[in-house]
DNA sequence: TCTTAATTACGAATTATTTCGTAGAATAAT
DNA sequence: ATTATTCTACGAAATAATTCGTAATTAAGA
């Protein structure tokens, strides 16, 4: 048996503690209840019933889908890790920065200390990206 | 008279709301419940005295001070603007992209179209950061 | 089999945030 | 001087998010 997808309208916005078990399930892939609960307990303390429920009115808004052959449900992100992402990301730089990138990533690099690996990955990007300018 | 600053631990993240007002005092400086709530309301609706409760609710949490010399009271941001963006960016990092900066800015430019001349800014301070590394 | 453990469903308490109405005081307008 | 407007204070309703307890069911273990 399935449970299907109900409308994902980009209406809603997974809250802190759905964002939290959508990560994990991003990384973990299709999981128990149990085992999204145990994890989050290597960080925090959060009783099984709680994670079930969020996990299920998860499933209600249609951030993730279920899996119910077996007694032991199964459930799996329904959104895309790098969709969502972005939608959050360009909710804060709105919220936060003003609606400007460029303030957030001038923050971000100056506040946060990357290596000079991370520092070539981003020039690089921004080449391809000048790159792309170019052509246009 | 003037109403003391209580304790501005870090305790107190500002919620959506009280970062939306806090925008504003940091750009329009000191100013009354009448002025931020008529530039709230050029974005969207919002009562007067629901402004009015959410900023003495910041007074209470130190986010904001206020002079209550004149019957209409004063209010100016009692945080620093740079080091709040940089907490809530820094819990953001944390909440949404792993703790990586680096994916975060990558995620930033290249889901969002910034200028030459904003890619330029960035690359210098890249440089800037390049410099500082190698001086160490 | 029979007892124990694990799981889902669900209501409800708790906590946080936002919103607004009303009262009373101060000021401004007529 | 009287009325109308503007402001603060404050309680409380409305909404949202989190947390947990309990009951019922299924599966597993003795």
């Amino acid at each position: 048996m399935y449970e299907i997808n109900r409308t994902m309208n980009s209406k809603h916005k997974p809250t802190e503690s759905e964002l939290e078990i959508l990560q994990l399930l991003w990384s973990l892939g299709p999981s128990s209840v149990r085992a999204v609960n145990d994890l989050l307990n290597t960080k925090r303390e959060v009783g099984y019933t709680t994670t079930l429920k969020i996990m299920q009115i998860m499933a209600k808004k249609g951030l993730v889908v279920r899996d119910t052959d077996s007694r032991t449900h199964i459930y799996r992100s329904a959104i895309q890790e790098k969709a969502t992402k972005q939608g959050l990301l360009k909710e804060f730089i709105s919220n936060t920065f003003n609606g400007s990138a460029k303030n957030l990533v001038m923050q971000a690099l100056g506040g946060t200390s990357s290596s000079q690996e991370e520092l070539d990955e981003i020039k690089a990007l921004i080449e391809k990206l000048e790159n792309q300018k170019k052509k246009k």
